[in-house]
DNA sequence: AGTTATTTGTCCGTATGTATT
DNA sequence: CAATACATACGGACAAATAAC
């Protein structure tokens, strides 16, 4: 038999059935399933997913805003391919010297600050008094111009109150702890999760709405072990794949302390 | 002035207005920002939205319908608390261990097994020759009842050969791979994404349409350094948030220069 | 040249779902 | 529980661009 494929799209769940098609076939292309070249024709989609061959038109028209597909008259629809960038999370997590090699230009771009007494979570995990003063770096990194991550970061008040302006001049949060005299940082825990991206994310990392981000909590510590920064970035998921390496150093015992490239 | 907090929803995004408020209502539970109890009454949240009272009162019969609130007569809707998991990744990755403390019951099923040759990537993974024979297995893992990873696991056929059905009777990796020789094994290295479910793992996973899932993609090798175990497990994102505990060891005390930009 | 088949693009009308008043 | 406006989904028909023969 031909391909009944019954991939079954769900009615009236408030998600339009176009959406679910784009949906779908976006997926096909994250999964790498699909190369570089042409998609089947609307009606053989149609078929596919048992809808009408407009609602198929709807769902490549959303993609092709999204610049996921490109549709020529005539000859066919086209995925335009798009890699996901790998940023790597250890003990040595840093924006920029991690996509280095993949992307030509990177940069932080500081989107507000703010000085304010610090919420709960915020000074547990700063170990600091509870209502100590912190500032607050939204920011928003990119690579080869596309916006990759959105972050909210605090730092101690006390020690670093300049921050943001020196945020603001070099775009690294490595350089401007640099600066404020945290020669290293090391990251010493990190917690992942996934959601829907809110409308301000959508903004700041240019995202259409529906995205995902990967949201990543951290917290860096000088070394000393003293906390130095509590950060929480968004990533978008689309076009980011967080990998964890472990440094080589097999089962407990002996272990290796020194990293490479 | 009042709340006129303007969450603007978008509107024809193919994701009905109602939906989103419940989204949006759901996420404030995951978040945390909102109690256990009372939401602000219809007509507030209506202002809140800047939609329609009837609109709001969809989404809540959706969210009831979910589980997520409850609404009483006369006394107004109430949140019920749901906590994520915490799910640790590390060098010594294991579920059950890692959900002790947190779930009182914790169990694998097999779905179901395939032996077959190496897909392109299981092979490198595994650094199997290409065409190598292999082991698939479906598995969903809960914690006291709950579904909270569906994982599909490949293992090297002529050295597991058994582990489909011990695996069906142990409901352990770990457990498993013991009786065929592996007495331990580590975390070489975790790749992570998050995408919206497919509709198998809405089925196996207990999700509602337009759930998101954690990916992981992960390789174990034994005490020889000889992987053992490729696997792609997706987590309930709603459930489940992932957590990167690095051992603690803080700097190499040798300062940097292998960084910067 | 032309002719046909394939595929995307546009137009018509109609029924149902969604959202507001 | 209306009445209304708009978005979504379907069905059919034809035009326009492309490719192959």
């Amino acid at each position: 038999m031909g391909k009944t494929a019954v991939n079954t799209l769900e009615r009236r769940t408030g998600i339009a059935l176009w959406r679910q098609v784009a949906d779908q076939i976006r997926q096909g292309v994250i999964t790498g399933l699909q190369a570089n070249d042409r998609l089947p024709p609307e009606a053989e989609l149609a078929a596919r997913f048992g809808v009408n061959r407009h609602t198929v038109r709807s769902a490549i028209a959303a993609l092709e805003k999204e610049g996921i597909v490109r549709a020529e008259q005539g000859r066919g629809t086209f995925l335009n391919d798009r890699k996901r960038l790998r940023y790597p999370i250890g003990q040595r997590t840093r924006f920029s010297s991690g996509l280095q090699s993949q992307a030509r230009t990177r940069s932080g771009k500081l989107i507000s600050s703010q000085t304010c007494p610090a919420p709960l979570k915020v000074s547990e995990a700063l170990a600091l008094a509870s209502g100590a003063e912190v500032v607050r770096l939204e920011t928003v990194s990119s690579a080869d111009g596309v916006p990759v991550s959105a972050a909210t970061s605090w730092f101690e008040a006390a020690r670093f109150a300049e921050i943001a302006e020196i945020y603001g001049q070099t775009g690294s949060i490595t350089a401007s702890l640099a600066l404020l005299g945290v020669a290293d940082y090391t990251r010493k825990s990190t917690g992942i999760q996934a959601r829907h991206a809110s409308k301000e994310d959508l903004d700041l990392l240019a995202l259409s709405p529906g995205a995902i981000v990967l949201l990543t909590e951290a917290v860096d510590i000088d070394a000393e072990a003293k906390p130095v920064l509590f950060g929480q970035s968004r990533f978008a998921a689309d076009r980011v794949e967080l990998a964890i390496e472990n440094t080589v150093s097999p089962p407990p015992q002996a272990a290796s302390k020194e990293e490479m490239a």
